[in-house]
DNA sequence: AATAAACACAACCGCGTCACG
DNA sequence: CCGTGACGCGGTTGTGTTTAT
């Protein structure tokens, strides 16, 4: 819910006159977690002169979110954490926010850093481009490596043509009454780093991203839509059940402890996955769960 | 011990999207 | 339907810390 706009204000981040930048002291976030606490999220434009702090709201509004949120987890990245924002970033490209936001503690930003601090050299020195995740080119042409796989952005996203990773797995999911997306043939990402796959409207192959398709669907059809994704890829736990090919796939009901929470941590619902597994005979343990 | 280079991560910037008048 | 402004996202930069020379 945004705030209604109100005409002939001025954005503070535009006039920087008194506004303070760079790292934030002690008693500034002091004074900014406990405005947000007692007043909630949002209006962030407005934030800075109800709480008395000389920020433009932007950065207030970073600094609650990447750094003062009591659900913020922060420290070293768990190994577990680190294969996962592997397999998501392999879905999804550099959608930092959606790799975060289903990574329970970690935000976007920190996603972000540890990518490219961390991950994406470990990829290059394992031979792999962590743009995407295939073996790099050999080493002769290597030189100009960050723009010679650049896709055409400009071209609009083609089912089963332009996808930019490709993979081959069986998986069917129902997003509502008409719409169903398999992944039978191919699936992956397009150029502009949505999940593309073969879409049926009404029993009609239409074009289109399942993303795009998935909007204004719950949050949890769009996370069991990418958790299978993500498992079957990796574990090739429903590609290798032949007769199970057509499952389809039904939002999983909220986890009692993210209830409250934004609801695309109703993905982390252990009970909606282990029983989805064990109507495949699968074991959630042995096809390496991603979660704890 | 001093300095440079490399690294890690916090913060900023510009732009796209969306809600509202 | 259009213009405006708030918000959120991803890319980039800035700054403090650590390591190498």
């Amino acid at each position: 819910m945004r705030s209604p706009r109100v005409k002939g204000q001025i954005t503070p981040c535009c006039s920087k006159v008194g506004i303070k930048r760079g790292p934030w002291t002690p008693e500034e976030d002091e004074v900014l977690a406990n405005f947000v606490k007692k007043e909630g999220e949002g209006r962030w434009r407005t934030l800075p002169k109800r709480a008395g702090l000389q920020r433009c709201g932007k950065s207030c509004r970073l600094r609650w979110m990447n750094y003062l949120r009591p659900s913020v987890k922060r420290g070293h990245i768990a190994p577990d954490e680190e294969d996962l924002i592997l397999r998501l970033h392999r879905l999804l490209g550099n959608r930092w926010s959606l790799i975060a936001g289903r990574i329970p503690g970690r935000t976007d930003n920190e996603i972000k850093n540890y990518w490219n601090t961390h991950l994406s050299k470990k990829l290059i020195s394992q031979g792999i481009d962590p743009r995407t995740h295939k073996p790099l080119p050999s080493f002769h042409n290597n030189s100009k490596t960050h723009e010679s796989n650049n896709p055409d952005q400009s071209s609009a996203p083609q089912i089963n043509s332009c996808c930019s990773q490709q993979n081959q797995t069986n998986n069917v999911i129902q997003i509502n009454s008409s719409v169903v997306v398999t992944t039978g043939n191919n699936w992956g990402t397009t150029s502009s780093g949505k999940v593309a796959a073969s879409l049926e409207e009404n029993g009609v192959e239409v074009e289109g991203e399942v993303e795009d398709k998935i909007m204004g669907e719950e949050d949890d059809t769009l996370s069991s839509f990418l958790e299978s994704l993500i498992n079957n890829n990796d574990n090739q736990v429903l590609g290798n059940q032949q007769s199970q090919d057509l499952h389809v796939f039904h939002a999983p009901p909220p986890h009692p402890t993210m209830a409250s929470s934004s609801s695309s941590h109703q993905f982390f619902d252990l009970s909606f996955w282990e029983s989805e597994f064990q109507s495949f005979g699968g074991d959630h343990q042995q096809y390496g769960y991603p979660f704890k």
